[in-house]
DNA sequence: ATGGAGCTTCCCATCATGGGAAGGTCAAGG
DNA sequence: CCTTGACCTTCCCATGATGGGAAGCTCCAT
């Protein structure tokens, strides 16, 4: 609080201090995800807290599997004061959705080996329930 | 049994009776997971009853989540006569374990949002704690 | 013989990320 | 003042698995 803005950082000082790398910064600058940040009149990006500030907040988006489409719109719904917040739950609650119909196809697939993988002794013996199949062999119907 | 071999299918015909693109089957060979298949005079591949049966096995490995390194692997060992059980069951677990890994991250995800859906009311006012918590604001802290 | 379906190769795009080269800038220490 | 090393800039390329599409050749049935 002493130092109001304490004055504007650079990419890799941004970097550090919000946990994106300064490549994926620029990769949001160049694809408008961010607006243009500052520059010095050498060239040389600055931030300041409001750019840090947005910086968290995606990556803290990114963290809970955010396309980075689904991020541009929170980020519009965050900056827009009269937002409705039913425009954001449905943002959330879609992306739940996705991350949901993921969990099931992967569940099913851990399910599907683990089974597999009880049935396959696992020794020296060249035998194994797994390759079968996966070779389209059906057990039990031979 | 009647007809030996019912003569070669082209590539869109192994596509169809196998599930795999026929981009795919392209790539699959040109990145070495699959051996060069025969041509005819005129250039176009040919694919055996022994191609078709690697195709499915490719595609049944790929539903089941393994990457084309694995795929590699395990072609390998099904090839491989003399292979241990152990060796494949190897493969698969490793695999099974990157998907409960998988699954605990969005697992994680899904359940951090739903529990800031639940207390979103998600209606006409603009305050939301979805986008309360992605701004990193820590409410109950305050 | 012609038309259309199917094949070939080649290039490009996705999505989010990282690697690295070539070159400019800045601050500290001799 | 100059050097050194850390940092910045832009530009290009790669990933993994997949699809889209163009330009041109081949095959088969009419």
């Amino acid at each position: 609080m002493n130092e109001p803005t304490a004055r504007a950082a650079t990419i890799g000082e941004a970097a550090r201090a919000t946990g994106v790398s300064a490549k994926m910064i620029r990769y949001y600058e160049e694809t408008g995800l961010l607006g243009p940040a500052e520059r010095t009149a050498s060239g040389y990006r600055l931030y300041g807290e409001a750019d840090l500030h947005a910086l968290r907040f995606v990556r803290r988006a990114r963290d809970l599997g955010f396309s980075m489409r689904e991020i541009a719109e929170l980020l519009g719904l965050w900056q827009d004061r009269s937002r409705a917040s039913a425009a954001v739950k449905s943002v959330a609650l879609g992306h739940v959705g996705d991350l949901r119909r993921r969990i099931a196809e992967l569940e099913a697939m851990a399910r599907t080996l683990e089974h597999l993988a009880e049935r396959c002794c696992g020794d020296e013996r060249p035998d194994c329930p797994i390759l079968d199949d996966l070779a389209g062999a059906v057990p039990g119907r031979d």
